[in-house]
DNA sequence: GTCTATAAAAGGATAGAC
DNA sequence: GTCTATCCTTTTATAGAC
């Protein structure tokens, strides 16, 4: 499990300094200090900062089952259970974190004010994986949801519950502030099935 | 309009460019030099960079009627559509920026990792205010939503959804994440009010 | 309360030997 | 690919005259 090529080191790290200060709150210094690497490893791989930030981001993107939804399903079956006991992974996170959790890319899509092209398409490409998570599993839920729904408009819908408490959590240092959210999108998925069972 | 006293041209320029860069890419060299001032007369004010976020922070939580509400809301009296012009007012932000909009409380609250508490609770208050004024409009809506819901939790998704949607519009450059959010959460309120007719 | 000059440190990045 | 030393800029903040 322990990283081996600098590339990995620093990855490895500035993922995690990246994720606790910032993007821009993390120097350098702090990913050499970490890795235990000398300036001319790091910059012989990156030669930038913002390739680190690249690098970052192309992990959480291709980490996103392994790291992220497998953990979370486990053995879970049901696709509307799925969907919340992804939500309820990141709960784990925040009440690990004692309330300090934010979502890595969520917090870097808002401290990055003017991205470049590439980060900002990764940054939104973070986003469409994961969404795309959820429509499978939207689409999976079948006919227990109204034959009109907005697939994608619901998956994204849960993107914005789960960043929207995160956001509000974090800030008051409260995990209610989450679980309030996400009882209301509980509440708005259990309006759509009786909506669609009601019209079968 | 125009800001006289220091204090007053300071704060005026750290709110539009900590809206526009963030705080850590805002230098006190850029706040001076679009204020005019030199560095003695902002640290005759402001002891610190820090000061100068909680001045702004202050002037977003006081001003947020004046600022934010009563121009959004104009002669709306209908308390439901009152939530979804104050919703339309952030989407009428989101297009005359070409979608680079962020909400700058939500971008603070997401940029800034170790806050002092000071300022974290200052974050929290904006966001306390914000779900208030929410708070007042469901209150008002008295029985077309229905008797049991939560009125705090509902307030504080509607915040959710505006700041998840301002970030997924943002992030993609699209006003229709917004949009999207902001139709999931007009079927919310739908679904409710039906729900509160089925019953009366 | 405002001016100029400057300290003191941190930051990203580079050079050239090995 | 990695090492050490260092350049250059930016940044926050201070000093002391006016």
């Amino acid at each position: 499990m322990a990283p081996s090529s600098a590339r990995e080191k620093i990855i490895h790290a500035a993922m995690e300094l990246f994720w606790l200060k910032g993007y821009n709150s993390t120097s350098i210094a702090d990913l050499l200090s970490r890795t235990q690497l000398n300036s001319g490893s790091l910059y012989h791989v990156f030669p930038s900062k913002q390739d680190v930030l690249i690098g970052v981001l192309e992990a959480y993107r291709d980490g996103i089952e392994e790291m992220l939804l497998a953990p979370a399903w486990g053995e879970i079956d049901d696709p509307i259970e799925k969907i919340f006991a992804l939500l309820n992974a990141y709960r784990a996170m925040i009440v690990e974190s004692d309330c300090a959790y934010g979502c890595p890319i969520g917090s870097l899509a808002l401290e990055l004010h003017e991205p470049d092209l590439q980060v900002r398409e990764l940054l939104a490409h973070n986003f469409t994986k994961w969404t795309a998570a959820i429509e499978l599993c939207i689409e999976a839920a079948g006919k227990r949801l109204p034959r009109g729904v907005d697939k994608v408009a619901l998956a994204q819908f849960v993107l914005t519950a789960m960043e929207g408490g995160v956001m509000q959590a974090r800030t008051h240092r409260d995990v209610a502030y989450f679980d309030r959210t996400i009882a209301q999108l509980r509440a708005h998925f259990d309006l759509l099935q009786a909506t669609a069972k009601a019209k079968a």
